[in-house]
RNA sequence: GCCGAGGUGGCGGAAUUGGCAGACGCGCCGGUCUCAAAAACCGGUGGAGGUAACUCUAUGCGGGUUCGACUCCCGCCCUCGGCACCA
């Protein structure tokens, strides 16, 4: 039989009309599987390294199916964002056409690979059946304070014009467009993710089945910290500045404290005061360094002293108030006590302006005073500290915070370094967001029953800071919901990261029309059994998605705390050791090679190229490798078709060998499906019972039904890899209906022992001779026979062994030296 | 700087409660078929030495534990990914 095009087509209608992906979610005959891939960003055709995504969540649902499971694949499109509206503007092309034009584009190559999906549940985030109830989350977020708008420093591209969120901040540049970030203050909407960080930190704990780097990222991100809020009095007035610290334990070596150049107290500070000039210079010059030199590492620090004294209310000094670049606003309070001798910053900073270095921690082994011009950052014992020199760090840091809070100097604190997610874009490709200003009312919500705020299409795409949407007159302007009287609509549009923090929900029920989705079925379904995606989402969609499902379950919505139970992060396929891309013009595409060798081939080396999470090198000649294995295997076809031979002795050796081959065979790709997805090994498994079935065939000691057992076993272990050929085999092995709906095959134990095996003799740890060994022999009759053989003798030289060490069935040591 | 992953033939990669390193595939070499070539099929293929049986050597580097180490321990080097003045 040979492979082409033809054969994919048939087998890919014939899934359509068993309806073979089609789920009823009401359906509970079956043990469910949610298995679960990243959707595409339909922004261009996909290339061979998208399709390992798609083919990997494929694999694991055509498996799943022939495990039994009602399987749930279903497929959507991310269709808001930039890229789109980038496109509009560029070539003059409604964004809503230009999405559309790509998804129909990729759905056509997602058929033409056989990756099979439930269709009916297909979901569109620019479509308002879905934004409705993006704005509905919105206002749910709102009705609870989790929304809210407030004038901030933020990240603004000034290529994309918009604001960027922290995460989408790459090294200081635009993750879409690498341009140089800048600051700016704007008013804009965040979502409060930050009340969240503690459970999204410890519920990491429940995610047993993610890879560990993806849980450490996502807890780096998190980043929590244990510390103490310190009260520094300031000289001469009612008024403290407060400093968060890890180490209050260095608290008697703070000789100077520092704040950003935004610090509300600065105001208080500068008043009066014969600097103010000087001051406000220094201040301007400082904001307005762009965000990226803060990553040099020759940074420069740089400062200037206010003129004013805090006291350090452990040692009573007075200590001067520094203004310095180094230290960061949107961190613990934007004023931190700074102790030159153990932090490497302030160390810099004190050097370079003169200020006090008190050393007050010591290495424990070290006996004497540390030379000034070290750093110790370590943890060690208190000097120069008071009452509490002598004793270590840790027991340091608890004594001196209770002191503190105690005499009201202090408080134990813990701090993130999560900040608030900020969904404001001034675009126009986005959701609406459901606000509205009204002269007398202020900023109200839309309610719920007004939804959805549809995005208008006749728009101007000109990229002026402001969302198009601001030039629209039918959209902005409106009545107030509350009063009646005439408002303005909000014209910031939201990051599409909340479209995509909640798909996965709407899935089960795509079409329900009166909440965002059913909670029966959802409960039911969820949480993802299986999500599968490229690593590059392990901090923002995942760290999003995790936040808006605590909030449903905080809601009564659901009942399951974490969306995704089991996470997958593929690698990426690179070509000539670079990312594929466009511009680089090494981009793969798939279409040629499902046209030169059908899709199967594609799938299989796609799976076969190497351990599924890690990057990949693509090489065409893999393809060939992969082309020439099918056509091998569909030759045991015609091979069986004239094959004769029967009435073959049931205890042959040949026979018992290739039965032991198959099951061996079987057991150990079930292993690796049921482990962490190695197809790469999997795939060679196979391939070797294949070659093993060739070679037994040449003994001309194999039956036909034994001969046709190992060819459907080998179609059935293939199938979720390369479906089509297998449906195919599976027909004229003369099974009736889809090879899916029959069970994945199972080992027999029996078929796995053997009666006879070569074990590896070494002499001195070296491996010098081999023998047959009757697995029923006891070690002592092993080492007899390794003993008598010609080879063992010549290296004994006639001197017995000092000690054996036999390992059953494998290895026998025979050891002559000490 | 901190955190994480990794380093095995010409290449992608196998092998882990420590037990025959290099499975499977690519590439390369040889053969069969052919007027010839391609395809296909069969065989060989870590390196060095030897006509050969065989010997030595080999999993980033240096030590260690062990009868035995790709695997465990100590100390380095390199590559990739994440974070990066987070007080």
């Amino acid at each position: 039989m040979n492979y082409s095009k033809e054969i994919d087509k048939k087998w890919q209608d014939y899934w359509k009309e068993i309806k073979l992906f089609n789920v009823d979610v009401k359906d509970k005959s079956k043990p469910k599987y949610y298995c679960l891939v990243m959707f595409p960003y339909p922004s261009s055709e996909l290339h061979v390294g998208h399709a390992r995504n798609y083919i990997i969540g494929d694999a694991v649902a055509r498996y799943k199916i022939m495990r039994g499971y009602k399987v749930l694949s279903p497929m959507r499109w991310d269709a808001f964002g930039l890229p789109a509206e980038n496109q509009a503007i560029k070539h003059n092309i409604h964004p809503k056409k230009w999405t559309f034009n790509n998804i129909n584009r990729i759905k056509e190559q997602l058929n033409s690979w056989g990756t099979g999906y439930d269709w009916d549940k297909e979901v569109n985030s620019c479509l308002p059946e879905y934004y409705k109830w993006t704005q509905w989350i919105f206002l749910k977020l709102y009705s609870r304070g989790l929304a809210y708008k407030k004038e901030a420093p933020v990240n603004w591209c000034p290529r994309c014009l918009t604001v960027l969120a922290n995460e989408q901040v790459i090294g200081g540049k635009c993750e879409r467009c690498s341009s140089e970030v800048e600051q700016k203050k704007l008013k804009q909407w965040f979502f409060r993710i930050t009340d969240y960080a503690e459970r999204l930190l410890k519920d990491l704990d429940l995610l047993e089945d993610w890879p560990e780097r993806v849980k450490i990222m996502q807890k780096n991100w998190i980043g929590r910290s244990e510390g103490v809020e310190i009260y520094f009095p300031l000289k001469g007035a009612q008024l403290r500045i407060n400093c968060f610290t890890t180490r209050v334990d260095t608290i008697f070596g703070a000789t100077f404290l520092a704040l950003s150049w935004d610090h509300p107290l600065i105001e208080v500070l500068v008043q009066n005061n014969p600097k103010r000039e000087e001051i406000v210079n220094f201040i301007e010059k400082i904001k307005n360094q762009p965000y990226s030199i803060r990553l040099l590492d020759n940074f420069e620090k740089e400062g200037i002293f206010t003129g004013k004294f805090a006291i350090n209310p452990m040692t009573n000094k007075e200590i001067p108030i520094w203004i310095a670049n180094y230290i960061l606003s949107e961190y613990g309070t934007g004023a931190i006590m700074c102790v030159p001798a153990h932090d490497r910053r302030d160390f810099d900073f004190a050097k370079k302006y003169g200020l006090p270095i008190v050393e007050v921690i010591r290495a424990p082994q070290k006996k004497e005073e540390a030379p000034l011009e070290e750093v110790y950052e370590g943890e060690g014992v208190l000097v120069n500290s008071g009452e509490f020199s002598g004793l270590n760090s840790q027991e340091a840091k608890e004594k001196i915070a209770d002191f503190m809070e105690k005499n009201d100097i202090g408080k134990r604190k813990v701090n993130y370094k999560l900040r608030d997610w900020l969904i404001s874009r001034q675009r126009y490709w986005g959701t609406p967001i459901p606000i509205v200003y009204c002269d007398k009312c202020g900023e109200v919500p839309v309610p719920e029953e007004q939804l959805p705020v549809l995005l208008p299409e006749k728009v101007e795409f000109l990229p002026t800071g402001q969302s198009p949407l601001t030039y629209v007159e039918e959209f902005i302007k409106t009545r107030c919901p509350r009063c009646g009287g005439s408002a303005l609509r909000e014209t910031d549009t939201m990051d599409t990261f909340v479209d995509s923090s909640w798909y996965y929900l709407r899935y089960i029920s795509p079409k329900e029309e009166k909440s965002p989705f059913v909670s029966e079925d959802v409960n039911y379904w969820l949480p993802v059994d299986q999500y599968i995606g490229g690593v590059e989402h392990a901090i923002l969609h995942l760290m999003y998605a995790r936040f808006i499902n605590k909030f449903f379950y905080d809601l009564g919505l659901i009942n399951f705390k974490e969306p995704f139970r089991r996470l997958f992060t593929q690698g990426m396929i690179v070509k000539d050791g670079a990312k594929m891309s466009k511009s680089k013009g090494n981009v793969v595409s798939p279409d040629y090679i499902i046209d030169t060798y059908g899709a199967d081939t594609m799938r299989l080396y796609i799976l076969f190229i190497g351990p599924p999470q890690k990057d990949a090198e693509w090489h065409d000649e893999g393809l060939l490798g992969c082309s020439r294995f099918i056509a091998r295997v569909l030759r045991l076809l015609d091979l069986l078709s004239q094959y004769k031979k029967n009435n073959v002795d049931k205890d042959n050796p040949h026979q018992k060998l290739l039965l032991r081959k198959m099951h061996h065979t079987i057991k150990e790709v079930t292993q690796d499906l049921e482990g962490n997805f190695q197809f790469n090994t999997a795939i060679s498994r196979i391939m070797e019972l294949v070659n093993h079935i060739y070679k037994s065939l040449d003994t001309g000691q194999i039956s036909k039904e034994l001969f046709r057992q190992a060819i459907d076993t080998v179609f059935l272990l293939l199938a979720p890899f390369t479906p089509h050929i297998s449906e195919e085999a599976n027909k004229i092995l003369g099974n009736s209906g889809s090879i899916f709906h029959r069970n994945w095959p199972s080992y027999d134990p029996k078929y796995l022992e053997q009666e006879e095996v070569e074990i590896a003799i070494l002499i001195d740890g070296k491996l010098r001779a081999h023998l047959k060994i009757d697995t029923q022999w006891s070690e002592k009759k092993v080492v007899e026979e390794a003993l008598s053989l010609e080879k063992v003798k010549n290296y004994l030289k006639g001197a017995p062994p000092k000690k054996t060490f036999y390992i059953k069935n494998k290895v026998l040591n025979l050891v002559t030296n000490g």
